[in-house]
DNA sequence: GGCAGTGGTTGAACCGATTCAACCGCAGGC
DNA sequence: GCCTGCGGTTGAATCGGTTCAACCACTGCC
């Protein structure tokens, strides 16, 4: 059953059915289907000759008529909120692995942290009926609207990730930034470091009060103290080389002693602004340690200590969730907490003690 | 009909179907269809007692379904090779834009430059029929394998990203690089430049040999000339920083008064090494350019002149290639080619004269 | 009063797969 | 020779929509 379609268009050959593939085999429809889905239940000699009329059509499944069959799509949707961020990368990253091994495909969006994408593509998902969905979340309001929005017609299992919601009717997988944090402190305070400047943004996020916090509680009563709380407006390197500048004489005259900021680009424009001061030596000077483990930190002629966030992991932990909730009955909605790794580099230690 | 789901799960309403809604309003399923579809061939009044339904029994209508009775569904995919690379994320804003403009959603799959990945996600789309898809290629070989499959089982239109090839099957769009460097060269000769080193890598990728022979076209016959050819090992700053060192006494004696790199990442580590050296001034005494636009070069203590890629607008112009071949019968493939833009910062420019 | 035209609605066919109860032919057991 | 059991196959129902020919009631016109 080759239609022809007419018109001056080159021909295209029409794809072919299930149905041509019954008819060229001389079976039925659902012979051709046990072939693809069951090859067990179908005589050697019957699948051969399916399996020739198959190869000899092109015949390619219908993954539409498929999913509407079964009831779902094989493929798992995740809604980024900054694809050009690394941690959403490497989150992704884990995502894919993990469906992979499950035979998912994954279907990503990025929302450009714009509420009206996000919501736009959750309800493309479920119309679409994907196994289960992940959503970074970075903000209170957004996380808000989206459960909101799921009570009118969410159905499949969704899992939150990057962020500690309280909610059971929901996973969530979140990095434990206080622990980061300590983390930091307990590294810094080892290699011998008392008087720590930190360096942050102006807004209040999550993650990044969490790094804080976790950072104090750990130094208390260890004899290093904060000197110096610094805060730059965004989350660049020019920023951070700015702060850098400010911070120069302090450091210069031994006031300061190490820098903790609470993202590597920042961190690595402070050590670019110290290295054009001859008169610093870092690390013997001043240690500085970022955070995320992203590219700015390994990738710099000082490659910067940094915490490397579980991106993977979390990625990996938010499918083995969905489907969790989707095969065990007797699952129970949880928070997974994942521990972020510390990365020690030349930024911090002397070479002959790395 | 609500169907009760069994079993000892917190009672999950079922979504309700079109039967359900047409019931409730009393009007046959075409009815609520049309209503969905074509409101005004629908009378106000059974169209409120539809709307009414609908809202009451929160219907969402099922993707799936309709795409099956479509026969496509309403989204384009698109296969990044690194999601990574800033110049793919502007891709993307410009795939998504033109796309939400015209009614259709974005897949985005990661390839990771996997070529069995690319395979494999090009055979999802493919099966769940979308209405067509974008590549970005990066290398011949990938090209002549995606091109293979096509021929195996392929039908929606595609259209190749950040690629020139040669195939009447296919539409190409991909930036002028050879234009890119003729206006580097340009801009160089204008404010003085004559004796230039130029940093490249030792992989020959096609985007990047096209920006140097454009930048060597240009420069000749002008009195300036190429006094230098570096090549750094990967595209990272701490190559670029590395070279700049490298460059340092040739730049100090005036031997080289201006450096093009052909990344901004590797630019903006070699304003980095030349930034240290309290002998050098930037841009009085050599001028720095890169290419792409990325982050590198806007976030730099001394941002940096560079060619910006038009990202945006290859994903644009992709998006209307494939509405083009789906609607209009007289298409034909096409390659298209979009102009770059210089973007002049102060690493080429003194101030006073930017 | 009969007829054409029209806006609104219906019901069945269809999209392309999966699934399952029913069926068929055949071997084995008694 | 009859019955049972079983592997293999079939055909129809199903998933949840869209679409279109047919139909209906109603108006306007002659």
């Amino acid at each position: 059953m080759v239609r022809d379609n007419g018109g001056g268009r080159p021909a295209v050959a029409q794809r072919s059915s299930m149905a041509d593939v019954a008819a060229l085999a001389g079976v039925s429809k659902g012979t051709v289907s046990h072939v693809l889905n069951h090859p067990e239940r179908v005589s050697p000699a019957t699948r051969e000759r399916v399996e020739a009329a198959i190869e000899k059509l092109r015949f390619v499944p219908h993954g539409t008529a498929r999913s509407l069959a079964i009831g779902s799509m094989p493929a798992l949707g995740v809604v980024l909120s900054d694809i050009s961020n690394s941690l959403f990368v490497d989150l992704l990253e884990g995502v894919e692995r993990a469906a992979q091994e499950r035979g998912a495909y994954v279907l990503i969006a990025n929302s450009y942290t714009d509420l009206r994408r996000e919501r736009r593509y959750m309800e493309m998902f479920e119309s679409v009926r994907t196994l289960g969905n992940l959503v970074t979340i970075n903000s209170q309001h957004h996380y808000a609207n989206l459960v909101r929005d799921r009570d009118r017609d969410g159905h499949q299992p969704l899992v939150f990730l990057n962020y500690r919601g309280e909610d059971d009717r929901f996973c969530f997988v979140h990095a434990d930034n206080r622990a980061g944090g300590a983390m930091v402190a307990r590294h810094l305070v080892e290699t011998g470091r008392r008087n720590i400047a930190v360096v942050t943004t102006p807004w209040h996020l999550q993650p990044i009060e969490e790094r804080l916090a976790g950072f104090e509680e750990a130094i208390a009563g260890t004899g290093a103290r904060i000197v110096s709380r610094e805060s730059c407006e965004q989350i660049h390197r020019a920023d951070g080389w700015r702060v850098g500048r400010a911070l120069l004489p302090r450091i210069r005259s031994g006031e300061v002693d190490a820098v903790f900021a609470v993202a590597d680009l920042v961190a690595a424009g402070i050590a670019q602004a110290l290295a054009d001061d001859p008169g610093i030596r870092i690390p013997e000077d001043v240690a500085i340690v970022g955070y995320d483990d992203n590219q700015a930190a390994w990738d710099s002629p000082l490659p910067i200590t940094t915490v490397r966030q579980p991106g993977e992991g979390m990625g990996a932990t938010g499918v083995q969730l969905v489907y969790e909730e989707l095969n065990d009955p007797t699952h129970e909605h949880r928070v997974v907490r994942l521990g972020p790794e510390l990365v020690v580099r030349a930024s911090s230690v002397p070479r002959a003690a790395a």
